[in-house]
DNA sequence: CGACCACTTGAAAGTACTCAACACCAGTGG
DNA sequence: CCACTGGTGTTGAGTACTTTCAAGTGGTCG
């Protein structure tokens, strides 16, 4: 773990952080409320915090004191019970935030899958500016929904679909998470990488890796998944796949 | 469904509404907050809402305007899917929320299992309030968070859990809200109201009322719960029945 | 090149589901 | 008050599916 504060910015106090320079997600989230004079007031209250893979970023029950914006990299959050048996809440992208109730504790335990950087905002830094910029609290509710609704449609996922609709679901929420088109395979192709190793595929989706693994080569034998790897698989047509999904009456 | 809105009030203009003084919550949750100063200047915009055993209250997809606060009665709230397969999310019980994020659409159906009365608060109200009594918007956060909460904690049951844990895990979390002490029965007995039909206890821990029967038979057998019948039941030890849910480790 | 870990495949077992029949209330009308 | 009826809940038998346990394959890193 390294932590990057306000010493290594350029020093000149109109400029941002020089962690914020090549920052994925500057344009979105948090940031995108502040304008560079706003986030030039907090550079001297926020740090940026580097991970490496496997890595423990916080643990259930740990005080919420700080708001984290992930920047790069995949988190696993998850719980787990006195037998061992342990349930994936849900992964983080890069722009999803972490800790947005400030007071309370964190719900879940978060590790690093890849190599994570992550921006931290003290909560008593955001409540003061809050108090001329309005929108950040406000930011702060819509996130806490978006994360109440990926937990319902996740509820219905492992409550109600079959295996195969899950592992379909799963992939095309990737695809239109993080995936990239792949041009030269047709015009519904998409490369989808999958930074968490099976087993954790398998908690996530309340299977075991086993059952995952004959899964997979169903959806491959169906022609819906192409290319499979560890880290990676080919969607030769989204559409094909998300048809498998079995989706939600509205 | 029926509307109690401002004329129902007794008119003199320091009072709390009529519909106020007989409510069961009006200590807890976000009234708790406002002074009966600041609900008086509210009550021109509140009102109340009853709806009767089978109403739909709201849809996936409705545009959230109102805060609204169960007073009495239990709703449920579920996702469908294509086929008709459904999946409850949860069962309120008064003192919840229902449309904690404003601007946002409702992420779940809403339906009365019982006779329900509803406290409408118009969000547009509650947002000019919050500039001068800023706990309001603060409420509304933390009780997004303790949503996440039950919905993670839901995620674990439906993924890990056994049937017999998800039923043993539903009835505690039962007792632990709306149970009532049973003090003839022993130092631990609890009467657990049971206000939703089998079918919905089934679709919220994810298996079939067949199943369901089983376990409750199984249930019964083991001593864990006694006198069961359509509407409630007797828990002779609510730590023995908790024992057999399986604990997460903090 | 070898060792280890992740992943895959196979066979057997267990658990919850499906479909069907039956029992039990609750409400209705005679 | 009792019989009827529809709906809700229970029980039974057979099936389908995922899991379990075990062995085998393959990639990665020292």
């Amino acid at each position: 773990m390294v932590d990057y504060s306000y010493p290594l910015s350029s020093g000149e106090s109109e400029e941002l952080p020089v962690f914020c320079q090549t920052c994925q997600v500057k344009g979105t989230s948090v940031c995108a409320d502040l304008s560079s004079r706003e986030i030039t007031k907090l550079q001297a209250r926020m740090s940026s915090t580097d991970y490496s893979k496997g890595d423990t970023i916080s643990h259930q029950g740990d005080e919420v004191t700080n708001l984290r914006v992930i920047t790069h990299g995949t988190l696993k959050l998850y719980k787990v019970l006195e037998d061992g048996r342990q349930q994936i809440t849900g992964f983080t992208h890069p722009g999803d935030f972490l800790g947005v109730a400030p007071g309370s504790t964190l719900q879940v335990n978060v590790e690093a899958l890849t190599e994570v950087r992550v921006c931290v905002f003290p909560h008593a830094t955001l409540a003061h500016l809050s108090n001329t910029y309005p929108g950040s609290t406000k930011r702060l509710v819509e996130k806490a929904n978006t994360e109440l609704t990926k937990a319902y449609d996740h509820m219905l996922l492992l409550g109600q679909k079959t295996v195969h609709e899950r592992v379909a679901s799963f992939f095309t929420a990737l695809a239109d998470q993080t995936g990239k088109p792949a041009p030269g395979e047709g015009p519904d192709a998409w490369f989808v990488p999958l930074p968490m190793p099976r087993r954790d595929i398998a908690d996530y989706l309340a299977l075991r890796s086993e059952t995952l693994s004959r899964v997979l080569k169903d959806l491959r034998s169906d022609g819906l998944i192409r290319d499979v790897t560890r880290q990676k698989l080919l969607v030769p047509s989204l559409a094909e796949l998300r048809s498998h999904t079995l989706l939600e009456i509205d």
